[in-house]
RNA sequence: GCCUCUGUAGCUCAGUCGGUAGAGCAGGGGACUGAAAAUCCCCGUGUCGUUGGUUCGAUUCCGACCGGAGGCA
């Protein structure tokens, strides 16, 4: 086995990158290491879609469920974690399966991003958007403009989270946000990563899929998940009860909807979501795809990613 | 059988006092470097039911026909 390397499954939700995943781990005797937003929650098992307890005994799989859900996580905080999986993983000389639905969190894995502007973030984020509420989406636009136009051209006025990042990055060491990309940009990357992706030539059986497995998740109970969370004291605003499957269903308990609605909520929010990360994944013209409407089973889709990855003589 | 209403974008509908049409939703495309399942940007041509007629010109007016809803028998 060679340094740092790594194989990295991605692709749109419910296009079966867990069960790709199990396969080649199986093959390669590799370990997986999920790279999802949401799966890292403890409590929220059903609407993440994580692997089963059988699953997960069978192999070993690393960044699920390692917060509670009333914490608030970050890019920069996964990196630091999966990365001590991953190094960890090389180091007993087996092979990392990197999982990932999150395109920012792969990638920022993958190329070891470092992000700036740490501890004073927290005071002045608040100060920027109590800036930003009294006085418009422009106005802070404009003091981002003042001190790095060029990423003020790129972050359209609305896009606020992006533009108090700006700013937060800038107040925080001094250098702005456009230095510091170009910085992280032009360094290494961390991993030398085979990526393969899933992907459906045919959207509308992606979509048919999402349908189907949201209505399974209703059937197995993820009103109870969500109202279980809630009863423990999770703020419904936290960053958790944000993921799809939950928010709607928050929605649902503080009666806004019916059930019926919100597991209509629920597809649509998934539909729109895989197309996002479609037009993520997409980017990285290193991706070897696999129309997964295309292979019969699982073994077709595995003996498809093995070719590449001997064929990248990993 | 008769009468009334109705047939326009995938769906719900608006509209053109006659010069080939526009909203919402759905959907599509894109961005993305400490909230990312989040956040944000862009995108509306369709036999205006069919077929005749009037007209320089009809989706718009008139007739017939076909489909849908309701009413009277």
């Amino acid at each position: 086995m060679i340094d740092n390397k790594v194989i990295c499954i991605v692709g749109p939700t419910a296009s079966g990158k867990t069960a790709l995943s199990i396969a080649l781990a199986k093959h390669f005797g590799g370990e997986i290491v999920s790279c999802d937003s949401m799966q890292i929650y403890r409590e929220m098992d059903i609407g993440t879609a994580k692997p089963t307890a059988e699953e997960m005994q069978e192999i070993p799989h690393h960044m699920i469920s390692v917060v509670d859900p009333d914490e608030s996580y970050s890019a920069a905080r996964y990196v630091e974690e999966a990365g001590k999986a991953v190094d960890d993983i090389l180091s007993r000389g087996k092979l990392p399966i990197i999982v990932g639905g999150t395109g920012l969190y792969v990638d920022s894995l993958i190329n070891g991003t470092e992000f700036a502007g740490h501890e004073e973030g927290e005071a002045y984020r608040k100060e920027l958007f109590e800036l930003y509420e009294k006085n418009g989406a422009a106005y802070i636009h404009k003091m981002l403009r003042s001190v790095d136009p060029e990423r003020a051209d790129q972050i359209h006025e609305n896009n606020v989270k992006r533009v108090i990042r700006a700013l937060e990055v800038y107040h925080a060491t001094g250098k702005t946000i456009t230095e510091h990309d170009e910085a992280t940009k032009t360094a290494p990357k961390r991993y030398n990563a085979v990526y393969i992706g899933l992907m459906y030539e045919d959207r509308e059986k992606l979509y048919d899929r999402i349908n189907l497995r949201v209505d399974m998740m209703m059937e197995s109970g993820l009103a109870d998940e969500v109202k279980k969370i809630l009863e423990s004291g999770v703020s419904p605003k936290a960053t958790s009860m944000q993921a799809i499957g939950y928010k709607e269903l928050v929605a649902y308990f503080e009666g806004k909807c019916t059930l019926e609605d919100a597991a209509e909520q629920i597809k649509q929010a998934s539909r729109r979501y895989a197309k996002r990360q479609m037009t993520w994944f997409k980017r990285n013209k290193s991706t070897n795809w696999i129309a997964v409407d295309k292979a019969e089973n699982i073994s077709d889709l595995l003996q498809a990613s093995i070719n590449f990855i001997s064929f990248q003589d990993i």
